[in-house]
DNA sequence: GTAACTGCAAACCTTTTGCAGCTTG
DNA sequence: CAAGCTGCAAAAGGTTTGCAGTTAC
């Protein structure tokens, strides 16, 4: 995907395209994880050159228009306080989470298939949808102890 | 579960025996829901008479010794930035959470029995545990739109 | 009596906001 | 050109910490 399918995407979102959008969008795409608004801030800012300048507000403020847009699904997967954010790929995902390492990894399917039905009938709820995140230890890290 | 019962509740686990802590944890077993560090506060200070004191930064202090022994579990349920705590009953839980009034109701039985084996097997991770909530419209906000 | 706990106030960290200047369409 | 975006600094909100006084064992 290059600037000029990012343009499009934001144009048909009615978002107006600023240099910093298309550098946190770009990072998004790159990086298939979720992540903090400091991460992006914080990498993108050393990745600048010279007047390529960016500020952590306006990392916050283009995630806020991402979000109402859709574009990314912001969780807190640990429970340090902080946002994650990552882009809303329209496949439903879950996460495998090293509770060591902090690595995260997309599991691929969905075991709920199904479930999100069933619990409808039963208790009433309109379901809109689930999150699930499984927590363990990857195979670099275990024996680390 | 009277006073007592909780007092050797912090005995068993090296827990000194304190007011606060006791009605801290009087509250926890009493809400039987995940609660903010600031509900807990804001209720117990309200029924507070005369020198019950306790003190928000006390709240989080107890929280915490209480994670440490595993008396409670922490979540971040909501993306509004703030952590909820409940009683770690030793049955695994998962909530339906209402978006429109934020009622949280335990689910019963887990959907995932089995699967964290396989996922195990498939990924070679050591699977510790797995979090799931489920986000829907509760019965009495359908239609109140 | 002593180690540990609590209240208070201040610090800390993530996230939000006001405003002046700059950019995009 | 006008609307809207960005940078900066300051504020806001949740959580943590240092310290002096108090409490549990």
């Amino acid at each position: 995907m290059n600037q000029e399918d990012i343009k499009q995407i934001f144009k048909s979102k009615g978002i107006k395209n600023t240099r910093q959008r298309q550098r946190v969008y770009e990072y998004l795409i790159a990086c298939q994880q979720p992540v903090t608004a400091d991460a992006i801030y914080m990498d993108l800012a050393r990745e600048s050159a010279g007047d390529e300048t960016l500020n952590l507000s306006t990392v916050y403020r283009i995630l806020d228009i991402f979000l109402k847009q859709k574009l990314i699904i912001k969780s807190n997967l640990t429970n340090d306080n902080k946002s994650t954010f990552e882009l809303n790929k329209r496949e439903h995902r879950h996460h495998l989470v090293c509770v060591k390492c902090n690595l995260v990894t997309p599991i691929t399917g969905c075991p709920l298939k199904g479930y999100d039905q069933m619990l409808s009938q039963s208790t009433h709820y309109e379901i809109l949808e689930h999150k699930l995140e499984v927590f363990g230890v990857c195979p670099k890290c275990q024996g680390h102890s």
